[in-house]
RNA sequence: GCGGGCGUGGCGGAAUUGGUAGACGCCGGGGACUUAAAAUCCCCUGAUCCACGGAUCGUGCGGGUUCGAGUCCCGCCGCCCGCACCA
């Protein structure tokens, strides 16, 4: 029986329309919060609304979206929203370069983007879009930070601030890298502002101690928020000076204080300010200090400097005066800005020591017999002490309570525990972002703004033509009266960080109420987020403060969750090689569509002439080496991109765009229709190998897709087709085919429906079950076994399943190929491996 | 400099976690069908040697443990990612 439905060629230029507004009518991927079925809840990071999605985002959302589906095919209600993180400063910076309101900007972008990916065909439950520059959504998140401020978590303080001249914003100390503003490269600038805080180091041990508990996180993840917490103990105490002053310092180490031979202030610290007032190589030595570079590796691979003041600092137990240096190494912002430095024991200290002639000298050794070992490094290890007095013998841990013990007693100082971690500076001079929900007045200060005046509203006729915050500058919005005392009062003019936005979004997805944020019991069925997907490169900040914003919203009682995310999964880069020419001193980039590739190399195909060939890198618009999903859409369709998206590379590694690739898929994907086309209605009898081999592939299939290891699925979907498609027509073949249409619906949808149809199945592929496996049929009765003569492989031999140890050995030795390879020797020993191999050692 | 990760054919990668290395895809080669092309299908495709039966080598390099190592241990080399000189 044939089907003029498979004589054609399955079209993905009619087929992924069609079904997409099918999908659409049915509604099918609308979650239902009151559903009694499992509950499943995958995320993806929502975009940015820049412009038009590219191919990093095709993968991230297709992974996702293969989960979702699969998920929803074995009986889960699947929430799998999407909305637009659409508050930011690109939108400020299309105000002023091309003079378009933001709000417009964005929303254009959030169209084009909407509708590109829905030519994905993605499974997203598009009723509970949210844009976060909507004033329904920021004015929940405006009553959110009401009641962090009620909790006490909120609060405001004069502090120096990294101001970008360029963005006229300020940035958080996270947030600027390399001395530079994150986004716009700009030099920071100093300066003192109020500034609106979160007090995330009230949640230090919690949000370290919660890593613990993530286990489907990656470990890198985990240990760069552990690294970025940063927890230390140890021993902050005061030097008496030779100058009568007391100098406070923090160690780690106060087990190697009889290792102390110098104490070093960071340049900025103010006894180096003092002597630098009164002494202009002191001055000078600190503008030296903040020349040079400023990245970490340059910063660290850098010589070590110093400038020894004269003042002696007192050993609290020897009595020593030890010189007091200001160096370049040490940090103002870390402890009290002052160490003391044990150059047999920490390598910065080791190095200046060398450098400016200072004593080394050991103090921990891995035995007393080791106390005159010398030290040609700094030895960080553990140990016992040595040449250290009262603490002669102790173990590093003993000591350190010991020394902290007799400071304590002698009242210098304290044991204690220091954290890197820093308050969430959420202040932004900035139009694009939620406004701060206060107000000041001269009379009663800064005052909340009623729940019932909220939202307070951006205005929309701003001024992008000058630079600084056109909040600042409008005639009329700042103006307002206090709710307090009625008298004129002004409005805080600054918006937050839009970090905030994407601290709790996901909790808004779950339940999307008028009058609230969001509701606690239906936030309850939902999270946490069972599989969370997204880019590396937010493996801190957004991490760190998505989790922190929901264990603060659990401290105010309004959510149960305190992390957010069950499983964390980050997806790797898109790449692809970059082609460019040398045109004098510049590089000049070109397209892939620009460029001929073939295995001699590359040319221009405007020119003919050759281009150099450069290494595979993530896609980026600089280099060009990019593709735009639309595109590659139009050429091969939604289902043949959504498969190369999951094919080949593992998904957190990176995965390189191929032209030849994606044309492979676009050919499997017309393989599968045709495949489906000999679904024979008439056909019956019985394959016991294609059932088994059928059964099979969908226990691994099924395992592949829950652990993300989409390009396993992929290939052995592949194994079966090739398999398939050399059998006879029969019920089990016809089974196979329908086992296999079903496996690639959440992989190739469009494809998976248009089969699902011309078959003449009623409903939807997209919600029909996904195939049931028997486990009996997982069994072979029939294994392969090596058979090893010295280790190695001499012959294999195909048994029944289960056969005795000693058969096996038996049929091994029998081996003429074993036997001829053996040549006489004597068999001293055989290694049986039931099911597995059979080794002779000879 | 510190922390983390990774090195397997021409390429992307598999390998039941100590048991037949190279699944699957891409590229390439040969053939079938066709007037021809596209499309499709079949075969070959780690290296070297070969009497065409096979043999030897082979998972970055050098050692080691083991009947057996891509997998475990020690020491190198190279690449990638992150970074905050955190005392």
């Amino acid at each position: 029986m044939s089907n003029s439905r498979f004589d054609v060629r399955f079209d993905p230029g009619q087929a992924d329309s069609r079904w997409q507004a099918a999908w659409d009518d049915a509604r099918c991927f609308e979650a239902d919060s009151h559903s009694d079925k499992p509950k499943s809840y995958v995320l993806e990071m929502f975009p940015y609304p820049s412009g038009r999605i590219h191919i990093g985002h095709v993968r991230n959302y297709t992974m996702g979206d293969v989960l979702a589906r699969y998920k929803k095919m074995r009986g889960h209600e699947v929430l799998h929203p999407m909305g637009w993180d659409a508050f930011g400063m690109p939108a400020e910076n299309a105000a002023m370069e091309k003079g378009v309101h933001p709000a417009g900007w964005t929303h254009d972008n959030i169209d084009t983007m909407k509708r590109q990916l829905k030519q994905l065909g993605f499974a997203l439950d598009w009723s509970r879009e949210i844009a976060t520059c909507d004033p329904e959504y920021y004015g929940h998140e405006q009553a959110l930070f009401l009641e962090l401020y009620k909790a006490g978590l909120v609060y405001r303080r004069t502090s120096a601030v990294n101001w970008d001249p360029v963005d006229m914003t300020v940035l958080a100390n996270e947030q600027v890298v390399d001395g530079r503003g994150w986004r716009s490269g700009a030099l920071v600038e100093k300066r003192k502002l109020n500034q609106w805080f979160l007090k995330i180091t009230h949640f230090a041990q919690d949000l370290l101690d919660g890593l613990g508990n993530l286990q489907n996180w990656p470990e890198k993840v985990r240990l760069m928020q552990e690294n970025w917490i940063g927890k230390s103990t140890g021993l902050q105490f005061a030097f008496d000076l030779s100058n009568g002053e007391k100098l406070e310092v923090y160690t780690t180490r106060p087990d190697t204080i009889f290792g102390a031979s110098f104490v070093a202030v960071a340049a900025d610290h103010p006894l180096a300010q003092g002597v630098a007032s009164t002494n202009c190589d002191a001055a000078k030595f600190i503008d030296l200090c903040k020349q040079g570079g400023t990245t970490a590796a340059e910063l660290e691979t850098a010589e070590k400097l110093g400038f020894d003041t004269g003042i002696g600092a007192k050993h609290p137990f020897t009595a020593e005066y030890l010189p007091v240096y200001i160096a370049n190494f040490v940090l103002m912002d870390y402890g009290t800005g002052a160490i003391m430095a044990v150059p047999g024991h920490d390598q910065r200290d080791f190095d200046f020591a060398t450098k400016y002639g200072l004593p080394i000298v050991r103090v921990i050794a891995a035995s007393a017999d080791q106390a005159a070992a010398p030290l040609t490094e700094a030895e960080a290890g553990d140990g016992i002490c040595v040449n250290s007095g009262f603490l002669d013998g102790m173990s590093v841990a003993d000591a350190k309570a010991e020394v902290i013990k007799r400071i304590e007693a002698a009242e210098s100082g304290e044991g204690k525990t220091v954290w890197r971690l820093r308050d969430w500076g959420v202040s932004r001079q900035r139009y694009w972002g939620t406004p701060i929900p206060f107000i000041h007045c001269d009379a009663c200060g800064v005052v909340p703004v009623p729940n019932d005046q909220l939202p307070v509203t951006l205005p929309e006729d701003v001024d992008f033509s000058i630079p600084g915050n056109p909040l600042e500058r409008h005639p009329s919005w700042k103006h307002a009266d206090c709710p307090t005392c009625g008298k004129p009062a002004r409005r805080e003019t600054d918006t937050l960080d839009t970090f905030v936005n994407s601290s709790w979004y996901f909790l808004r997805f779950a339940s999307q109420p008028a009058d609230k944020p969001f509701d606690k019991a239906e936030v309850a069925q939902w999270l946490p987020v069972e599989q969370y997907i997204g880019g590396i490169e937010h493996a801190i900040l957004h991490l760190l403060y998505a989790r922190f914003w929901t264990r603060a919203l659990a401290y105010c009682g309004l959510v149960e969750v305190k992390e957010p995310f069950a499983s964390l999964f980050t997806q790797g880069m898109v790449t692809h090689e970059v082609y460019s020419r040398r045109d004098g001193p510049r590089e000049i980039y070109f397209t892939p569509g620009e460029v001929e590739r073939s295995s001699e190399g590359a040319v221009l195909k405007a020119d003919g002439q050759k281009v150099d060939i450069g290494k595979v890198i993530k896609m980026s618009k600089s280099k060009k080496n990019v593709v735009d999903p639309e595109d590659i859409i139009a050429d091969y369709g939604a289902d043949a991109v959504r498969w190369f998206m999951l094919s080949d590379s593992p998904p957190e590694r990176d995965l390189p765009w191929s032209e030849a690739g994606i044309e492979g898929c676009g050919r499997f994907v017309q393989r599968l229709w045709r495949l489906f086309g000999q679904f024979d209605g008439d056909a019956s009898g019985e394959d016991k190998a294609l059932d088994r081999k059928t059964h099979q592939t969908v226990h691994a299939v099924s395992a592949d897709i829950e652990a993300l290891s989409f390009n396993k699925a992929v290939a052995r979907l592949y194994e079966l087709t090739s398999a398939l498609e050399k059998t006879q027509p029969s019920a089990s073949r016809n089974e196979a085919i329908r086992a296999i249409l079903l496996m690639v619906s959440p992989m190739m949808p469009h494809l998976a429906e248009e089969g699902w149809e011309a078959l003449g199945h009623d409903g939807l592929a997209a919600m029909a079950a996904w195939p049931e496996v028997d486990p009996a049929l997982l069994v072979e009765d029939e294994v392969t076994i090596a058979v090893q003569h010295k280790g190695k492989l001499r012959d294999t031999l195909t048994v029944a399943k289960g056969l005795p140890k000693e058969e096996l050995e038996a049929l091994a030795l029998a081996s003429e190929k074993v036997q001829r390879s053996i040549d006489g020797a004597e068999v001293r020993k055989v290694i049986v491996v039931p099911g597995r191999l059979v080794n002779i050692v000879t």
